[in-house]
Formats: structure tokens, C-alpha cells, sequence
DNA sequence: AAAATAACGTA
DNA sequence: CGTACGTTATTTTG
């Protein structure tokens, strides 16, 4: 817990901050209409924010040089000679960006004759003599001289300016193999060129350091300069005045005196009218929004904030936790494994359950922390242990458990050879169901705040190896994490809980072991097939720039717009927010108009580098043991799919015969028969046949007939058997862009047809089907009431926009609201499926291996002799998984690789 | 350096 | 001017 009681004083050295943000930022990008270049002040401004963000500092300083000359260089007039004229560029922008600084309360310092690091020096010693902890920002090596067990330095890294490595003790230490106060005296030997202080020849770091650790300090190394052999020796001795003068001036004055104290320096409030002024001139809009957002102005947050502030003030701290082994932690356990009964007591209560948090480093659990209401444990997790014997029993039996993400916590005790059971509820999942965001903020930090009307304490950022006692170690977010999940439970309405309970919690677990186990991906097929893509890409784009005449970067959509629209002067396409699009759409409809061989090349250059992409990332992702363990995201979704990431494995081509090879290297596991896949057949239509109670539709699953002759023969009114292939893309396109609320004009330009025909097509589908018709729009309708859609199984989505007055938000709605109970129904049956599946491959003592769920989807590695037993299951779980008024077809395929087994 | 945009792969 | 995703390269940011 950080301490509450000590503040922060944070102090920051302006000029070589700028500098930096001037050289890390593009100066052309970053300028006012009327020529005001900021990209220095926009830099700064940007790392500040991060930093306010971050420490949380409650006093806070910018100091600037007045000028280049100094005490320093009046002693030494070579002193920072090499430094060539500031840019032209750069000149300006530190008035504005002082201006900028005191508009948001921030006081700037600057002393004539003394440099920023001088002022940084004096107000560090200061402020821990007045009990503060110190941040020093500078991006002057000379500043690590002042880092010490309070003062840390916040040092910018290359490439930029947010980028800050944090130097404590123990990292100066690490880095130079020396004391903080040290530093001075190897920069003394070693010399600074863009200071022009030259050191000792052919002294570096390691000499300098070596020497240092010998002699103890750069005055004994002097002392002891006639003992040091060889050239560097005689260098010592020659260039010993170097030295002593890099030593006098680079030795930062701590006693400057400044107008203010550290005290003085207290946070400000900032003078919004001011800063929205300067902003303006400014022309920041994106960072006036970040600053508005960090100080709370606006909106409802002050209202928030005081609710939060209050709830704070009364919140109870973490108890202290205990560690326990052996006997004590069996009674421990004892204690606290009520039997948890779901169905005699109130299901919203979580008492009896015990929170776990796993606190793990690359996948393997390094501690484990344990919580009820009242009561915290610790256990520090060593492999070949028996003193947690106690633990590993309880973990792994029925007593049921809490876990904050638990699937990752799961997988990690799992490859720990761990087993576990008994979850009963995750936060994570519980949140997402009551508000089902993909992009949704879900950290424990995040729900703590929402849900609790607190804040979780966070580790003080300025040690290295935090306190004990300020630390937020496993056993505390335990804690947490048990308050979030009955908070959670508290607000779950019975048909979420539901959900939670028979769908997500188990899916959960069969995600784990789906991700445990990988699949195995042929790196040397996907080489050889990225190589012939790699070739066939540049000769595409070497004929396509044979063409054209030119070389463009042909990923380059600006660029193919200009020689699209200005060179070749084709007709404009859709426009996008920059300009014109270019995607495969627009460049087909171009074909059609004004057909090019550019387009063409260019389609086909897309085509060869998208795949090589899609290759690259899976190829990257293949681990030792020849498998790819792709992460499936559990609330990645707004409708109830599960998503999947690093590598995504729910994108891999399929449509075209080049991506068929990718698929091709999805092959069967090593010490498996062959590769099972099992996939629903029309899965969403069937929904809608179900849900609508349409006839027709109904009676289209019920006749064997293909689907879309079926309705292709309905419509046009003609046989089965005189359903023209024309007919029927028409009629697949129409039924499936139903559930995602199609119009007649997305219709017409899918099927390139006239827009009246398509409306026509879509009159004489809802004649012939009327009851879908009614079902969808009776869906938006009864959202609007309810504010959220539900799937067949009570999975709930809500919606914002459905009343809205914006035509595009409440159309958006609209068609997501049409579409959410048929795409989550579908969720929600694959993952019953799959827990089925699970359960009864674990019953039957089969060792077949789930490996991939692609939405309606599965593939299993199948192991030797268990085919039939494996199909009879897959297929009996699938088609049964939902008792809908249409049957749920399941298909199965077998191959040695995924392509071969796609029927 | 971070955010936004465009493009495109899947169901 | 159809839903739901994730990844990549390029461009913008002001």
C-alpha cells in the first residue's frame, strides 16, 4: 500500500526533457496553422501526463536553464563548446511550453548563472530533509549522482521521451556496478564528449570502474596513480588535471538558492480557462482531452470522485496476511471449506467460497495468496515442497473457489502439475456478463474502483523490492478479488448467474486445457509456402510497377490512391475519413469500369502479402514442442464468442487454394491417429428457424433438402430442381445477411444487382417467410423496452442507443440488437458442446485432445484407436447440446492435417 | 511514441 | 448503407 503520509516530490529538468521530446517527435508533423512548431511541447506535455498518471506526485517542479552560460563555463569557457547552434526549430518553444506549464499549475524555476541540474540537485537534498520521496526527471547522466534510498531518477530512454528507466539503488548498482554518489567520479575519468570534457585516454566505463572498486574513490585512485601500470597508467598520470576538472564541474550544487521550497511546490489546481487558452494557440486537442480526463473536470466524475473519495475514506484495509504451512494450513483450510450449496442457500451469497490468486512470473506460479472476508494467507510456492500438501489437496478437490482471471491462474498451476477444481466464480467473466464490452476495462484495479467505490492500492512505484508492508502481494488481491466477486454476485440477475454458473465457469476450464495443450503447426510447410508467396509477391510487384511506371509502396493506400485517381485518373470510389478507398471491394467495381492490369496485380500482390502475414504471425507463435497455444479470450466479445489471440487461430484462410495450404499445416499431433474436425451446419439460420417459429424455415431443416434450394425454390416459386445457381447465391446472401440486418442497398451491391431488385428479392423472401420477418423486427422492438437482447439460454447484451435520437447510433444499435440473440445463441450452444465433450472424454478415459473452436467449429487430435468412440461423442454432444424446434446437423471430418479434414 | 486508419483474414 | 472478432502496415497526431 503506498503510504499515504510521505508525498512525492517530483522534479523535472525542462530543457533536456524538451530536447529529447524535440528529437523524438517529427518537427514537421507538429506545427500550428501560422507556423509555430510544438512537437517539443507537445513531447513534453505528453510524457508529463504519463507521469502525473503514474506517480501520482503531490508536489511538482520544472527547472530550466536561463541560458548556456553558467558558473561552469566561466571556470571553463570550453565547457558544452562542442554543442552546435540550438535548431532554429526548437527556439521558441520553451516560453510557450513554460506558458503551457503554468496554466496547469505548475511552477517553473530557472536561476541565472546556474544550470536546471543544479536546481534539480538542491531541491532533491531538500525535499528528503523535509521527508519527502524524490522523483528526479533529467535526461543528464550527471543526475544519477543524486539518486540515493530516496531520490530516484527517471532517466529518458533512446528512442524517446515516455520511455522512462527508472534508476534506484539498486539499478545504478546493476548499471554501472557502482554507488549512485560514485557516478560523478567515473564520468570524471571517463569524460563527457558533448560537454567537451575530455577524460583519460583510453579510459572507459569498465577501467574507470575497476579502478574505483580498487581504490575506493577518484582521489585515492590520484594517490595511487604511480602504482597503475601501462598506458593507461601513463595517461592517468598525464591527463590527471582532466579529472580533477570534470570532477569540479560536474559535481551538481545542492545549496542553490531558490526562490521556493519544496513545499511551495504543492500540486496546483490548474487554471482551466488559461489552459484551455494556451491549448488552443496550442492546437492540442487530443492532449486537452487527456489532461481534462486526468484532472476530472467534466462529465459526471466529480460526482464520482467525491462518491469514490468517500467510500475511500471508509474502506477497510486488507487484513495482514498470515503465512501458513504444514497442520496449520490444513485446519486453516478446514475452517474455511464450508460445503457450498448453491441450491439450498442464497446463490448471491459467496460466503463458504475462498479467493486464490496465483501470483505467477512466465507462466509458473511463484506465490499463492489466499483470502476470505476476514483473513488473508500467504504461501510462498516452491516446487517439491510438501509443506503445501495441505494446499494441493484443497486445491484440487470441490471447495469452492474464487479467482480473479482465472484461467490464466488455472493453466499456471496446471503446468505446474497442479490439478484444480471447484471454481465457482470469477470476477472477470461476472463483469463482463453484466456489461459484455470487448474492449472493457476488467483489471482487478478497474473493478475495485467500480464495484467497491475503492482503490486498490498499488505497489510503490519507486521501489524496486517494495516494503512488505506497502506492498499489494497475492494474498491482498485475494482479498480484493473475493469482495469484487460477491459485490459482482450481489448484482447478477438469475439468468446471468445462470450463464455464469452451467456455461462460462466450465468452458472456462475446457479453454485451459484447449490452451494447455496447443495445436501442432508444421513450421517447415509454412516456410516453404511463405517463401513461394514472397517470390510470387515481388514479381507482382515488379510487373505492377513495370505498369505504372514507377515504384510505390503498393501497402501504401495513399500511394495507390494517387496512382489510381491522379495517375490513371480512374473514377473516384467510396470515400473513407483520408480520402478514397481502395480495398478489394472498390477495386472490383473499378475493374468492372475501367479495367486496368494494375488492379488485378495489385488484388493479387494483397492477396500473397496477407497471407504471408497471417503465415508470419502463427509461424511465429509455434513453441518448442511443434504446438501453437493460441490464448482464447473469453470476454472478447459483446455477443458471448469466445476471440483468440497470439496467434489469432480463428482467422485462418480457408477460402482460396493458397490458403488451404496454411490449413494444410495444422496437422494431426505427434502420437495421435489423425485430426477430428466437427462443425454445425447453418448453425445461426437453424436459430432463427427456432426462434422465428417461421414454417417454412422450419420446414426447410426438417426436408433434407439443401437450404438455400429449398428457399430459392420458395421464392422464385419453381422446383427444387430448377433452382439456377444464380438463384441461389441470391437467396444465400439474402438469408444470411438477415440476422445481421441487412438492407436492400447492402443487398444489391453484395450481389451487384440493381437496388430495386434487390428490394424486390427481399419482399418476395419475407412473403414467403414472413415469421422471420416478424421475429427480428419483434427483437429491436422488445430491446427497446427491456434496454438488452437475450439468447435462447438467458445470456444477456445490453444496449445504449436503441432510443437515441443519432439515426447512426440507434441503426447501429438496431442491427447489433438484431443480430446478438442468434450469434450468442450459437456461443452459447458451441460451449455447452464443448463442456459435454470435455466431461465425457474424461468419463470414457479417452486421452483425444480438444484443439480449436472456431465459432461453430471444433478440432480434436484424435487418439489411436479412438475414432468411433470420440466421433460418437462429439456428434452426440453437438447435436444435443440445444433442443431447438429444427435439428442440429453436425458434420465431421477426419485428415492428417486441417485442410484434409474439412470434409 | 501513441493513436487512428485502412485493409483483410475468419465465422 | 450487415454482425462478431484480431493482426498488420501505414499514416496521423497538431
Amino acid at each position: 500500500m503506498p503510504d499515504k503520509e510521505q508525498p512525492t516530490l517530483l522534479v523535472i529538468d525542462g530543457h533536456s526533457l524538451a530536447f529529447r521530446a524535440f528529437y523524438a517527435l517529427p518537427v514537421d508533423s507538429f506545427s500550428t496553422r501560422d507556423g509555430q512548431h510544438t512537437n517539443a511541447i507537445h513531447g513534453f506535455i505528453a510524457m508529463m501526463i504519463n507521469l502525473l498518471k503514474a506517480e501520482n506526485p503531490t508536489h511538482l517542479a520544472v527547472a530550466f536553464d536561463v541560458s548556456r552560460s553558467s558558473f561552469r563555463t566561466r571556470e571553463y569557457p570550453e565547457y558544452k563548446g562542442t554543442r552546435g547552434e540550438t535548431p532554429p526549430e526548437f527556439v521558441g518553444q520553451v516560453p510557450l511550453l513554460q506558458e503551457a506549464l503554468h496554466a496547469l499549475g505548475i511552477t517553473t524555476i530557472e536561476k541565472p548563472d546556474y544550470e536546471a541540474d543544479d536546481i534539480l540537485a538542491t531541491l532533491a537534498l531538500q525535499g528528503v530533509e523535509q521527508g519527502y520521496r524524490v522523483l528526479v526527471v533529467s535526461g543528464d547522466r550527471d543526475a544519477i549522482q543524486l539518486v540515493n534510498d530516496d531520490v530516484t531518477l527517471l532517466y529518458p530512454s533512446r528512442q524517446g521521451v515516455s520511455d522512462l528507466t527508472r534508476y534506484d539503488v539498486a539499478k545504478v548498482q546493476d548499471r554501472y556496478g557502482i554507488r549512485p554518489e560514485q557516478y560523478p567520479e567515473i564520468a570524471a575519468l571517463v569524460g563527457e564528449t558533448s560537454d567537451n570534457l575530455p577524460g583519460i585516454p583510453k579510459v572507459g566505463e569498465k577501467t574507470a570502474v575497476k579502478w574505483l572498486n580498487q581504490f575506493g574513490s577518484l582521489d585515492a585512485i590520484l594517490e595511487h596513480r604511480d602504482e597503475i601500470p601501462g598506458v593507461v597508467g601513463n595517461n592517468l598520470r598525464e591527463f590527471a588535471e582532466n579529472a580533477i576538472r570534470n570532477r569540479k564541474l560536474n559535481r551538481l550544487l545542492t545549496d542553490v538558492e531558490l526562490p521556493v521550497g519544496p513545499a511551495d511546490l504543492a500540486r496546483q489546481p490548474i487554471d482551466e480557462q488559461a489552459m484551455r487558452d494556451v491549448f488552443a494557440r496550442l492546437e492540442f486537442r487530443t492532449l486537452l482531452d487527456r489532461i481534462l480526463k486526468l484532472e476530472g473536470i467534466g462529465g459526471d466524475s466529480e460526482v464520482g470522485q467525491a462518491a469514490a473519495a468517500a467510500a475511500a475514506a471508509k474502506a477497510e484495509k486488507a487484513p495482514v496476511p498470515v503465512t501458513l504451512l504444514d497442520d496449520e494450513l490444513a485446519a486453516w483450510l478446514a475452517r474455511h471449506s464450508g460445503s457450498f450449496d448453491a441450491s439450498s442457500a442464497d446463490p448471491a451469497d459467496l460466503s463458504g467460497a475462498v479467493a486464490v490468486q496465483v501470483e505467477t512470473l512466465d507462466g509458473f506460479p511463484i506465490a499463492i495468496g489466499l483470502a476470505t472476508p476476514h483473513e488473508t494467507v500467504y504461501l510462498p510456492w516452491a516446487r517439491d515442497s510438501s509443506e503445501l500438501a495441505p494446499f494441493e489437496a484443497w486445491l484440487a478437490g470441490p471447495s469452492p473457489k474464487i479467482l480473479f482471471d482465472a484461467k490464466k491462474q488455472i493453466k499456471s498451476l496446471r503446468s505446474a502439475g497442479l490439478a484444480f477444481d471447484g471454481l465457482l466464480f470469477d470476477p472477470v467473466i461476472a463483469a463482463w456478463l453484466l456489461k459484455p464490452d470487448s474492449s472493457a476495462d476488467r483489471s482487478l484495479a478497474q473493478l475495485v474502483d467500480r464495484h467497491l467505490l475503492e482503490t486498490l492500492p498499488t505497489p510503490d512505484p519507486n521501489q524496486l523490492v517494495p516494503d512488505d508492508d506497502t506492498m499489494v502481494g497475492p494474498a491482498e488481491e485475494a482479498w480484493y478479488a473475493w469482495r469484487v466477486a460477491q459485490s459482482l454476485s450481489a448484482v447478477l440477475d438469475d439468468r446471468t448467474r445462470r450463464v455464469l454458473t452451467d456455461i462460462e465457469m466450465p468452458t472456462l476450464l475446457v479453454l485451459a486445457q484447449i490452451e494447455l495443450t496447443g495445436v501442432t503447426v508444421s513450421h517447415d510447410e509454412l516456410a516453404a509456402l511463405s517463401a513461394e508467396l514472397g517470390e510470387s509477391a515481388a514479381q507482382i510487384a515488379s510487373d505492377a510497377f513495370g505498369i505504372i511506371g514507377r515504384e510505390i509502396n503498393l501497402g501504401s493506400p495513399k500511394q495507390i490512391q494517387e496512382v489510381l485517381f491522379d495517375q490513371l485518373d480512374m473514377p473516384k470510389t467510396r470515400a473513407t475519413k483520408t480520402g478514397y478507398s481502395t480495398d478489394a471491394g472498390a477495386l472490383a467495381d473499378l475493374q468492372a469500369t475501367n479495367p486496368h492490369p494494375f488492379l488485378g496485380l495489385l488484388l493479387a500482390h494483397r492477396d500473397a502479402t496477407k497471407l504471408r502475414q497471417i503465415i508470419e504471425s502463427v509461424d511465429k507463435a509455434i513453441a518448442p514442442d511443434n504446438r501453437v497455444h493460441t490464448t482464447y479470450v473469453q470476454t472478447g466479445s459483446s455477443t458471448g464468442r469466445i476471440s483468440s489471440t497470439d496467434p489469432n487461430l480463428q482467422n485462418i484462410p480457408v477460402r482460396t487454394e493458397e490458403g488451404r495450404r496454411i490449413r494444410a499445416a495444422f496437422q494431426v499431433g505427434s502420437g495421435f491417429e489423425t485430426l477430428l474436425t466437427a462443425d454445425y451446419s447453418q448453425i445461426e439460420m437453424r436459430i432463427m428457424a427456432h426462434l422465428s417459429g417461421d414454417a417454412g424455415l422450419i420446414d426447410a431443416f426438417h426436408s433434407g433438402e439443401d437450404l438455400h434450394r429449398f428457399v430459392g425454390a420458395r421464392i422464385f416459386g419453381v422446383d427444387p430442381s430448377d433452382v439456377t445457381p444464380n438463384m441461389r447465391t441470391k437467396v444465400k446472401a439474402m438469408s444470411y445477411g438477415l440476422a445481421y440486418g441487412l438492407s436492400a442497398f447492402g443487398l444489391s451491391k453484395q450481389l451487384r444487382i440493381e437496388t430495386a431488385e434487390a428490394k424486390q428479392l427481399m419482399t418476395d423472401y419475407f412473403e414467403r417467410f414472413g415469421a422471420v420477418r416478424d421475429y427480428l423486427r419483434n427483437v429491436v422492438v422488445q430491446a427497446k423496452i427491456d434496454g438488452y437482447t437475450e439468447t435462447i439460454f438467458g445470456r444477456r447484451r445490453p444496449f445504449a442507443n436503441l432510443n437515441s435520437a443519432n439515426r447512426v447510433l440507434r441503426d447501429n444499435d438496431e442491427r447489433a440488437a438484431l443480430n446478438a440473440p442468434i450469434q450468442g445463441t450459437a456461443a452459447d450452444i458451441i460451449k455447452i458442446a464443448m463442456i459435454g465433450i470435455s466431461a465425457d472424454l474424461a468419463s470414457a478415459g479417452l486421452t483425444s485432445k480438444m484443439l480449436l473452436q472456431v465459432h461453430d467449429e471444433l478440432v480434436f487430435d484424435v487418439a489411436p484407436g479412438e475414432w468411433d468412440a470420440l466421433a460418437q461423442i462429439v456428434t452426440t454432444r453437438m447435436s444435443s447440446a440445444a433442443s431447438l424446434s429444427v435439428p442440429l446437423e453436425v458434420q465431421l471430418g477426419r485428415g492428417q492435417n486441417w485442410n484434409e479434414a474439412a470434409h
